[in-house]
DNA sequence: CGGCCCATTGAGCCAGTTCAAAAAGGGTGG
DNA sequence: CCACCCTTTTTGAACTGGCTCAATGGGCCG
């Protein structure tokens, strides 16, 4: 719960009055292995999830069994915010590591949010953001080098964790395999290992047992084309 | 203005009333040559556009030229939907081919669609709609190769020709270049000539040229892993 | 007819892949 | 605390899909 807070307090003035409206939806808190599923392709989603802790990912597979992850979801990550359509879901999300998610009926939550314009402003903000996560995952695959692709992403995971958690710091705690990662960037999972390898060669980052501590981060943003303004999101109001 | 009438239609029932709202928005008609800008990065968008008619490209270039197109967007589209929260833009659009659009200040916009909820609707299909394709585009990219990315964007671009003009036919006609083409699927123009050719030599497609014929779409659609279950939506009500 | 842009083709190259094997962790049960 | 197993990471070697560079060919427009 403090993670979506952090999150929405980016965004808009949330205060008690908020917290209060979210913490006390009706919810059931679920927790998932890693591996397990939480929404399946094809099935009709009308609850609204947050992540408590943990990594989840949005994948589709392909006949032959190749699988490309389309974006990691953190804690303080909110899905499915269209399920409100009750349309079938085009894709797959599970837990890519261990992960504990809130559960709402996708009714009450938009209840909630509809009487709150301060709410609203908040995830709409949301959406947008996840819109340009969507978008940044497509320069990066499409046009950058490995190299640079790690590197752009174990920024975007920093930022993104350092939003929610209300902390800024240099290091990236990374719960999932290098296999997740190479499925997320479109490469195969020796081709991380090598290139994370060359990039704590070259000093930008440190490699550690629990994830990555982050050595360089100017020169690695600059090596690897990152420009954090589309997490950047002012805070405005209606 | 029909272009979106017939994609709006899909998705909500659009009658006379929704028609007289939409057009008597007061707007502009704009032209733009191709590769003329139409919004630039950091720019704050304050207008909605609908693509009356060409191509336009939602893009991002890199330090040293490298240039990745997110998405194409096509007759009967509208952007930016989200430019309700007066943010900078972080990618730019501009003309692919000779376009026309029809610009509105994107507070009418919203007063109007707001007071219909049929119209809220159908908009809000557009924007999942638009998120799915972005999906679709990371996946496409991200695993498969180049012939069947390419194969799998004509058949996409199809799908969404038809649906904003409301005949279903077997070609798509092509007002961009290969380069174009090449930069949207991260490969070079080189290799979109080759890997036209193999699907021309393969009996996929016929290439001419005002564009592409399909002559096998079954097949073509399974080679390329082509699903079009992401652009159905299904009709419903509030 | 000449110029320009775009598509095509050929040849050589290289980033990233595949396959395979070894090394390093990280539980778990005795 | 050790022995074992299973998963993940690392490393090596050979291969290949797509890239680059460069030349040729086609279409369209002035």
């Amino acid at each position: 719960m403090d993670m979506i807070i952090n999150r929405l307090s980016h965004y808009a003035d949330i205060g008690a009055t908020q917290f209060q409206t979210l913490s006390s939806l009706s919810h059931r808190i679920e927790t998932r292995q890693a591996g397990e599923d939480i929404v399946i392709e094809g099935e009709v989603v009308d609850y609204v999830f947050i992540i408590e802790s943990g990594w989840a990912i949005r994948y589709r597979l392909l006949d032959d069994g190749r699988r490309q992850i389309m974006n990691f979801m953190l804690p303080g990550d909110c899905f499915d915010l269209m399920s409100l359509t009750k349309s079938a879901s085009d894709h797959n999300v599970s837990a890519a590591s261990e992960v504990v998610l809130r559960r709402i009926k996708a009714t009450d939550f938009f209840n909630a949010i509809r009487g709150d314009s301060c709410l609203s402003l908040a995830f709409w903000w949301v959406a947008i953001q996840e819109e340009a996560i969507l978008r940044e995952q497509i320069v990066r695959n499409g046009r950058l080098s490995a190299k640079e692709r790690l590197g752009n992403l174990i920024l975007e995971l920093n930022r993104r964790l350092s939003i929610s958690t209300g902390r800024q710091d240099n290091s990236v705690a990374i719960p999932v395999t290098q296999n997740h990662l190479a499925d997320a960037l479109g490469l195969s999972s020796v081709h991380i290992s090598r290139s994370m390898g060359k990039l704590s060669r070259e000093g930008y980052i440190a490699v550690e047992s629990w994830g990555i501590q982050i050595l360089n981060r100017d020169a690695l943003a600059e090596m690897a084309e990152f420009d954090d303004r589309y997490l950047q999101t002012p805070k405005l109001s209606f």
